[in-house]
DNA sequence: TGTACATCAGTGAACGCGCGTTCACTGATGTAC
DNA sequence: TGTACATCAGTGAACGCGCGTTCACTGATGTAC
């Protein structure tokens, strides 16, 4: 091998890990605020960082946001997807459960998330991922209902769950001050509804 | 009836249609575009006044689109718990089917109700009046289960319903340019499932 | 091995824009005497 | 009835701030000869 290509080996991965860094950064933000009070000097500052620099990395803040959105859902869903395919019966109220759960001590995604239903046009490529990510859940939720040797039409029941369980996280949250373990229980009874609802179909 | 009263009721009568017209522009407004992007330059270049005479009326931007929230979905349910209130049955499917419709077509409302949900801290006036409403229409919702002798947790239930709702509505939308009347469709298809599930409580 | 030049990560300050809100002012109408 | 003054809806322009993004520059490291 040549020594260039060692070299610029180790440029790619310093360049990786500067990424990383960032979008670690991004994270550790959104965990303290809102993601939409976050601003690209407050990432550069956790960063350590100028936030010009941010812009070597990424074309913009979308981008950015985006990359962390995709990063910190992955994780969770590559979870539920291994619970799903491994249980016999497709395990759905343990699936509703780790959804809400990670979705309560992960809100930060969960805004993401609905900023990216709810808001306008976004850049098309990313529209493309969110699109795939989207196909790829709904495609899991078959494979329960295909388990649970459901009747009628399966992804209809795969599309019920997910908008119910979106809803459940988006309509009980934080009043004032009331804490997170309460909100959590909350919703999991709730979500437990919706299993028991889901058991018939 | 002195003459000042009268005068003094006429003026009052002046500044509550300015305010009127002050909403009915802000509405016009949100009809055209996501409410986010609505500026208060907007509304009043809408209501043909000055930016600086909505702060005679209003005093910030969070007022006035709260008020014209109100306004808005304030009709769509009063139709609703008229219907609840009059079938013998609860009516489950109507309810649920009017939901969807009116949001769908008057998403600038959905949308608002999303930012209510999910935005951070809000003027504690402006979050009393909101949970009333929110009290309001669980309270109907527990009708329709009470007219259905539903079993079990019947507020509980009515958690489940309205979550549901707002995720339906939150989760299928406008993809680039797909029409109202297939969103509409879709949504309507997977709150039929909802209605089927929500029977057998 | 030494020198001139290229590359490129990295920077702090500045640009530019949007937008809520306020300011200082006008002019019409009402009121007191 | 006429005059001086008060009130108040209404205005256009300006203030101020936040924040994404870009600019012009620096300095370290690599490369060619």
């Amino acid at each position: 091998m040549k020594k260039q290509t060692v070299l610029s080996k180790l440029k790619e991965q310093e360049k990786l890990a500067r990424r990383t860094i960032i979008i670690d950064a991004a994270e550790k933000e959104f965990a303290e605020k809102p993601f939409q009070k976050v601003t690209m000097r407050d990432i550069a500052k956790r960063a350590g960082i100028s936030p010009a620099l941010i812009y070597r990395h990424f074309p913009d803040q979308q981008s950015l946001f985006a990359e962390a959105f995709m990063r910190g859902i992955g994780k969770v869903f590559e979870k539920i997807f291994v619970t799903i395919d491994e249980s016999p019966d497709g395990a759905i109220e343990q699936v509703i459960s780790d959804f809400i759960e990670y979705f309560t001590f992960n809100d930060q995604y969960f805004q993401m998330m609905m900023n990216f239903l709810l808001g306008g046009p976004i850049d098309p490529e990313l529209f493309d991922k969110l699109t795939k990510i989207e196909r790829e859940i709904l495609g899991h939720f078959d494979i329960i209902f295909i388990k649970m040797n459901a009747d009628g039409d399966i992804r209809n029941h795969s599309h019920t769950l997910f908008a119910s369980l979106i809803g459940i996280v988006a309509t009980f949250r934080n009043h004032p001050e009331k804490n997170m373990q309460q909100v959590l229980m909350h919703r999991q009874k709730i979500a437990r509804n919706l299993s028991k609802l889901l058991k018939n179909v």
